[in-house]
DNA sequence: TTTGAATTGTTGTTTATACAACACTTTGAA
DNA sequence: TTCAAAGTGTTGTATAAACAACAATTCAAA
């Protein structure tokens, strides 16, 4: 651990600034929104966004990857196997998540999220099965991560747009065994 | 006006130790509060809680009259006549005000808070006083404030202490004549 | 197309705040 | 009572953030 305390200033204007985007986005689109607008209602100087972010495309990736992981962290990271239960969460959060950004309004942006969700899932998948075999090519669990993490967020779209009524979790349960059945074919081929 | 603007970080603080204090104020009593909860809450060191006011009780002081003056500020200011409608809507003011605090757990302070909404209301009446009569002398429109502030707010501990079912207008109007010609009759003697 | 206003990024200097350390007081339990 | 823990209030130094000014884009309206 590296643990060289971060300056509490730096921990509140970030905190600050991530607020007052969500606040915003809850009123405007994305589009809509400048960097202005977010300085003016968190109560800081412009010159200090810059400083934390690079733009407002920095600050969508770093907010919504932060809104993700605390979704996960808080009921997932402790069931720390890779089995049927550990995928129904899973699948929740995500659709979960997806279902506050459209209250949101973050229409328009569909292509930047998808990617922060498919990297944050690759991360996830990746920690999840280095932990359950060390012994492992790394190569070759990278690739399995790359490809749940792919077939998981199709899968979250395909919810989303077709079939919300359903619940996610009657929805995802019937591929879950063929997902496991590739993870343990892995094991089997090392 | 000398309006040499206030540095953006002293408002912003200012203004996250009060929200912070007055969060706490809703969960605890005030004799349970201490100056780390509230710098922690606002997220600011507690060296500068000490660059901003005295102690804890400097605090009370500067958020409740801010309150207060807000309370009055909105729906009062406007109405720059002192007549019967501008004690109506003072006396609702200060009985709000009050319903406020004792939601808010501020028990065992009812001195320091007495002070704060009498100095407040002595304040305003002057003004409204010095402006309705410029000519007049100035000690008398200062004793004529000193008497209806603790008049007031008299009442008003009258009400919540005794009467709080009956409504705040009906409770002060009998009196409110009274109050006019005491005025009209300072006028007459100039 | 041109113009003017709004927005974006950046930089140098000044200042408010963080931090750590300190002595002192208050409090509560042994 | 005695002791440890928690709270108060202060100070010197390091640094994040405010401010003002700037050039460069973007964009809507004339």
């Amino acid at each position: 651990m590296t643990s060289s305390k971060t300056d509490l200033r730096v921990i509140r204007t970030r905190k600050l600034i991530m607020d007052a985007f969500i606040a915003l986005s809850s009123k405007k689109e994305f589009k809509d929104i400048t960097v202005k607008d977010i300085t003016t209602e968190a109560m800081i100087n412009r010159a200090t966004f810059y400083y934390h972010f690079e733009d407002i495309y920095d600050l969508l990736e770093k907010v919504l990857s932060e809104v993700l992981l605390i979704n996960l962290n808080d009921d997932f990271l402790h069931h720390n196997e890779l089995n049927e239960g550990a995928f129904l969460i899973l699948f929740k959060a995500i659709t979960n998540f997806q279902k506050s950004l459209s209250n949101r309004c973050h229409r328009g942006y569909e292509e930047t999220i998808a990617r922060i969700i498919r990297e944050q899932l690759e991360i996830i998948f990746y920690k999840m099965l280095v932990k359950q075999n060390a012994a492992s090519e790394n190569g070759a669990l990278k690739m399995t991560a790359v490809i749940l993490s792919w077939g998981i967020y199709g899968a979250s779209i395909e919810w989303r747009t077709s079939n919300q009524e359903m619940q996610p979790e009657e929805f995802i349960k019937p591929v879950i065994p063929y997902l496991l059945a590739g993870i343990d074919g892995q094991h089997k081929n090392e």
